[in-house]
This record gives C-alpha cells, structure tokens and sequence, in this order.
DNA sequence: AAGTACTGTGTAATGATTTGA
DNA sequence: ATCAAATCATTACACAGTACT
C-alpha cells in the first residue's frame, strides 16, 4: 500500500490488445503484420498517458530498456525502492519493471548456462589434447624402457623383476586409455569443433546441417534423441 | 493459394483477451489474482464458440497438451497438414497450434542444452581423470627409466645419447603438463560435485549455498560475473 | 528472365500471466 | 508481497517459395 499509489499498478499494464486480436482486420494475411517504418528505434514514451489510442507497441524504448539494463547488472535482484524509482523515471508501471526483472533473470540464467557450457567445452577439449599427449609420451616411454630392457638382456644382464614390476603397474593404470574409448567424445557429436561463439550451440545441438538449406527442412528436428522429461 | 484453403488462420488467434485486459476490474491489487477455483484442470474446451464471456482460462487441457506433446516427440518439426488436424481435433486455432510448438522448441533447447552439458561434464569428469592416470604413470615410467639409467652409469656403461634424446621429447610433450595448471578445473567452480540431476544445473551456475536459506536472500545474485551480451 | 510484392514458416527475443512456494 | 518456473503470446526479423509485373 506504500508504493503503486495513484493506479492500481495493474490497470493498463496489459499490451495493447487490440492490435492482435483485430489482426484480422489488417490486410495481411496471417502473422506479418508489417510495421509503420519508423517506429522501431523510435524514443516514443508508452506510459499510461497514452496508450490509449493506438499505440500498437508494446517493446520498450531503448532509453527504458538502457536503464533497467544498468540496474540490473549492478543488482540482479530488485528491491521495492529501486522498482518504484524505475517506474516513475521511466513511465511504467511497477509491475512492468518487476516482470522485467523476473523475465531478465530467468533469461540471464540460460545464458549462463550457455556460457558455462562453451567454457566446460574448452576445458574438455584441453584436457582431450592433454591426454592424447601424455599417450604418445607414455608410448614413447615404453618404447624406450622396451629398447633397453632389449638391449640388456641381449647383454645377459638381469633386473628382468623390476621392469616387469614397472611394466605391470603401467599396464594397470592405463589399460583402458590405450584406445580411444570416449563413446561421447566424437558420438555426441558435432561438439568437436572450435567453439565460435555462444549461438553456436544451437548448431551444436541441433542436427544442423549447414549448406542443405533446400532440400529437407524438417530434417534437422528428426534426428536427435528425445531428452524430454 | 492451395494450401492454407478454409480460414486465414490468424482470424481469430488471439487468446482470450478479458482476463488480462481487464484485470483491473478485479478486486486484487496488483499481481495477486485469484483464481477461481475448480476451473483449472477442468476439461472446457476453449475454441473459438465458447471464449466470449468468461472463460477466465488460457492454459491447454491435459488432453490437449497430451496430443501436442505426442505430435512433438515425433516430429518438433509442424508441417501444415499436422497443424490443422490438431487444430480441428483440439478445438484450438492453427496459430495456438503453432505457437506451442515454437514454444516448446524453445523449451526443448535449453533442456537440451541442461543434458548436453551434463554429458559433457560427465566425460570431462572421466577424461581429467584418465589424464591424472596418465600423469602418474609418465612419473612412475620416468622414475624407472631414471633409476636404470643411474644404475648404467654406475656400470660405466654409455648409451647416454639415447637417454638424453628420450628425456627430450618427454620433456617436451608433458612440459605443461606435469602440475595441475588447468584455471577451470575447479575455479570454473561448484561443478565437481557427482553430477546429480538436470536441475543440479542451477546449483553449479549459481552460486548457491545450500544451508542458509535464511540471511542474505539476494546474495547469490552479486556474485557471479556478468555474461551479458 | 529479372525484379518486386506477398505469403507462410522459422527462430530469437521479449512481454506478460499463471501457479506454487 | 515476492520469487522462480513454466507457459502463452507477441514482436521482429530472416528466408524460401510463389506470383505478379
């Protein structure tokens, strides 16, 4: 009862209806509206003076949209004095400023992920390139110590027991690396390329095939297994 | 002008529009609104003969979602054909039918994105530890190598020019190698945990304390560093 | 035959609502 | 009252065919 004092803070809130629900009226025929050029990047405040007419907008000016930005990256949580501030500075209404909060926040939380994966990514193909050439060294290694323990014996020396002593503990530690047994490394597929950047996970998970853009158009949806709840 | 034959399927789209344009005639006060109770899971359908006075509802019926839920898992891909036999067979409007499937591509996404990255960290998980391995058997080959060759060189004996070439690759393969320099490995942090549940995303990404639910609400919000584009 | 307008579809981003805690 | 999660819908732009000039 402190703040949205004069409205009700719910009243006009809703999008100017009209304009969806009357598309039928417009001339085109099923959802391509097609915009009055102009009024995109336009700095024209929708505030509850005059949405009543036909303002068929409903985004936020990039001003609106600026300032929430500023103040949510200071703060991804907003408390009510912030909210109230937002609304009267920007001209909307404290629900908005508290649903584009939440909406900010649920959406911040996917790109993290995205993010977070791209990193693990990294680190995972690292971590591959590490291995492999500790392989080739441990390799090399045997080829090595096989050479000698060879050319020892051909000379009738023995300490045969501590090579094989050697030679059992390296085979225990690394008896199901000497191949490449990674079932996901390559199978899970197209995540083995460079990572380009963050919207390049779609063509990771998705089937995407890149140069066929005529032929098969549904095919990429067809393929990957179904990870549904 | 074959296809998309009877109605210019956006005619009536919009949802049923009362409920949220007109919130305000409602005794609540902001975003409080109380349903009525007894009509959410109710079977009422909600096609276009019967959304006139008060059907205060625009969730799908369980049927419905069953049907657009069975139509997606074989195809997340909706071919017009499929689009308007749901339509008809549901009682909705072809844009409600495709809506929902653009909708649930995008839910699909990021559930993919959860298991994709569970996958990953999983392999990541087993490769660190096949590369620990390897580590710990170039050192015990090393050690062997080393203790022979000292043992030569206690005989006299000089194959010392082999030795040094072999200790040189090595070197060079596993020059950074040999300690634990991986930045991500656990700063990347909070995911080294065993890899729970697709929901366990949300304790790795945030920088969740799971026992003090009590003081700092927002604290988990000021930490992590800001990814936005 | 090239150019242009129209239409349907897709994805991505975004605003808003519902529900339950 | 607030939040998170899920959901519905809209906005905006891109691309592909088709048709009309």
């Amino acid at each position: 009862m402190d703040w949205n004092d004069h409205v009700n803070s719910r009243s006009f809130i809703s999008r100017p209806v009209a304009q969806t629900s009357f598309a039928f009226l417009y001339n085109y025929k099923d959802d391509h509206y097609v915009y009055p050029t102009g009024l995109i990047g336009m700095d024209m405040k929708q505030n509850e003076y005059e949405n009543n007419n036909q303002d068929k907008k409903k985004r936020l000016t990039s001003e609106q949209l600026e300032a929430l930005e500023t103040t949510f990256q200071e703060e991804k949580k907003l408390d009510p004095d912030t909210k109230m501030k937002l609304a009267n500075d920007l001209g909307l209404q404290p629900r908005q400023i508290a649903v584009w909060f939440q909406n900010r926040r649920a959406r911040w939380k996917n790109k993290q992920l995205e993010c977070l994966y791209d990193t693990l990514k990294q680190e995972f193909d690292v971590v591959c390139m590490e291995k492999q050439k500790l392989q080739e060294e441990v390799l090399a290694l045997r080829t090595i110590l096989k050479q000698r323990v060879n050319k020892r014996q051909g000379a009738g020396s023995s300490t045969r027991y501590t090579y094989m002593s050697g030679e059992e503990t390296i085979e225990s530690a690394s008896a199901a690396n000497t191949t490449n047994n990674h079932p996901h490394q390559l199978t899970l597929g197209q995540h083995q390329g460079a990572v380009a950047s963050t919207t390049a996970m779609a063509d990771r998970m998705i089937n995407y095939d890149p140069g066929s853009s005529v032929s098969a158009p549904y095919s990429k949806w067809a393929v990957l297994p179904s990870y549904e709840p």
